[in-house]
DNA sequence: ATCATTGCAAACACTTTGCATACGC
DNA sequence: GCGTATGCAAAGTGTTTGCAATGAT
């Protein structure tokens, strides 16, 4: 598992660190979308050294080499993911967890963007999950 | 018009100020949903004695009367939307301005949020505008 | 030996808080 | 005059930068 993980790394031209395989490893295994702090919380405990510029310095490399996009629901904290296909993410209010959903279908009013370029798209809910309704 | 807002926002529970009526006339004269710095910069030039802060209070009061939303395209920037109604915007990565465009449809996979409670939505796009695409 | 990566500390940018002043009824 | 709104300065939070120490080849 961590040598495929050392193995993409390398084939997007990153140089597979300790750090950086565990940072990206972390991204596969948890799709409810860190935040810096959560992610350097957990990692922590593994790699004792590990400072916060680190996972900032690691997710700056790479956002610029495209295999993480991130996921801006508010304002103060940044998401990331480490799948770059076009989805949704629901954001419970409550208990904050993110959660993916597949998108079928968006119809927009083609007129108004039709000679813009679109490289992003972008689509979040937010409201109360399954297991916070039940409380 | 400056009447309308007044009653606007008293009809919301809002004591019309003179900074909060300019405040909310600015958001609803410049649809391109402004951040705080560039209603402050603009409306410094009436009110010389605006503090950025008052900005921040009144946009938390609005927000508190849900009389505007919060867009969240970017994470270092906060902008605000006096239409609460649902529609998509696009950013422009290049020259920056926000385009509103609405949204016919959207197709999800409805059983993963079957059980979920949906209150807020918001889609938007990131890619190059027409003018920009022109030079 | 060389070059890249790491991580501390300081700097930064955006937003909120505390509190004294000014304003409106 | 009393209660609210305003706005300065300071504090808080999340992120980036400068740079010295460390690590890999």
């Amino acid at each position: 598992m961590s040598k495929n993980i050392s193995e993409h790394l390398k084939k997007n031209g990153i140089k597979p660190s300790l750090q950086r395989t565990k940072i990206y490893e972390y991204l596969i295994e948890n799709k409810n979308h860190p935040t810096v702090d959560q992610i350097y919380n957990d990692l922590v405990k593994d790699i004792p050294t590990l400072s916060k510029t680190t996972v900032y310095n690691t997710f700056n490399l790479f956002m610029e080499k495209n295999i993480i996009t991130i996921i801006t629901i508010e304002e103060n904290e940044t998401r990331y993911d480490a799948d770059t296909t076009f989805h949704g993410h629901f954001k419970c209010d409550e208990c904050g967890e993110v959660y993916d959903f597949d998108i079928d279908d968006i119809q927009i009013n083609k007129d108004i963007l039709k000679d813009f370029q679109i490289n992003e798209r972008h689509l979040y809910f937010k409201g109360k999950c399954k297991d916070c309704l039940k409380k």
